[in-house]
DNA sequence: AATCTATGCAACCGCCGCTTA
DNA sequence: CTAAGCGGCGGTTGCATAGAT
């Protein structure tokens, strides 16, 4: 537990806000050397004015050897649909399931990608419905994309899915049976290639 | 060309669970 | 048993920039 939040230290030596290269330098030149460890104590013996978390943060989300960054494939997409219609915003677990890909990074991505597009076509389906536009605006913030968090679509936890050695779409799980009441998923609303294909100009980076 | 708006992404925040002394 | 420290996670924010007007 953070009984002193590090962020909250009024220790000016403490820096916030982007790194630069020579922190960045100074940090996998540290870890080359010393693998990782704790990373408070990392972070000072290491010379850097961060905190273990922010160093964390800056060695798995960037800096790490393995980390894959770009276009997110179509299998990708795929899965971090399927994974997250079936487990909702564990966002952790789905990146088990993309070799290369952070949480933070699918995260990212599903907010500013797909999120966009299930608002959109929700909007589009209630407007059929005829029910009043401002209901459909409810659940949108100030960008009009966050509040599909609301969207609570989890209908099991992540288990086993069998080991990460699979490759992308033969780790797809069996698909949830629709007729839990409690639980619905994204393809309950539109099948995903349509999702896909309805993403309009992004699509085009999407082609097999 | 200048200004406004939307978007993408890196980083921060706060909470939780686990471990250890 | 309990408190403190740490790692990890999901949600959120702020900034840079691309695109629109």
């Amino acid at each position: 537990m953070d009984k002193k939040p590090c962020y909250r230290t009024q220790d000016p030596q403490v820096r916030k806000g982007p790194w630069t290269l020579e922190e960045d330098l100074i940090l996998m030149d540290y870890i080359a050397n010393h693998g990782e460890g704790v990373w408070n104590s990392l972070a000072k013996a290491a010379g850097l004015q961060r905190t273990g978390k922010s160093c964390r943060l800056r060695w798995l989300n960037y800096l790490r050897p393995d980390v894959r960054r770009g276009n997110i494939t179509p299998e990708e997409q795929l899965l971090i649909i399927h994974l997250q219609s079936m487990w909702g915003n564990r966002w952790s677990e789905i990146a088990k399931h993309l070799p290369g890909r952070t949480d933070n990074e699918i995260k990212n991505y599903w907010r500013t990608k797909i999120q966009k597009h299930i608002i959109k076509q929700s909007e589009t389906e209630i407007n059929d419905l005829t029910i009043p536009p401002s209901s459909a605006n409810a659940c949108t913030d100030h960008r009009g994309v966050s509040a599909a968090n609301t969207i609570e679509i989890a209908c099991s936890p992540p288990s086993d899915q069998g080991g990460s050695g699979e490759t992308m779409l033969s780790a797809l799980p069996p698909a949830q049976e629709p007729n839990d009441s409690a639980c619905w998923s994204v393809e309950d609303l539109w099948p995903i290639q349509s999702l896909i294909s309805g993403m309009g100009d992004d699509a085009q980076y999407y082609s097999v």
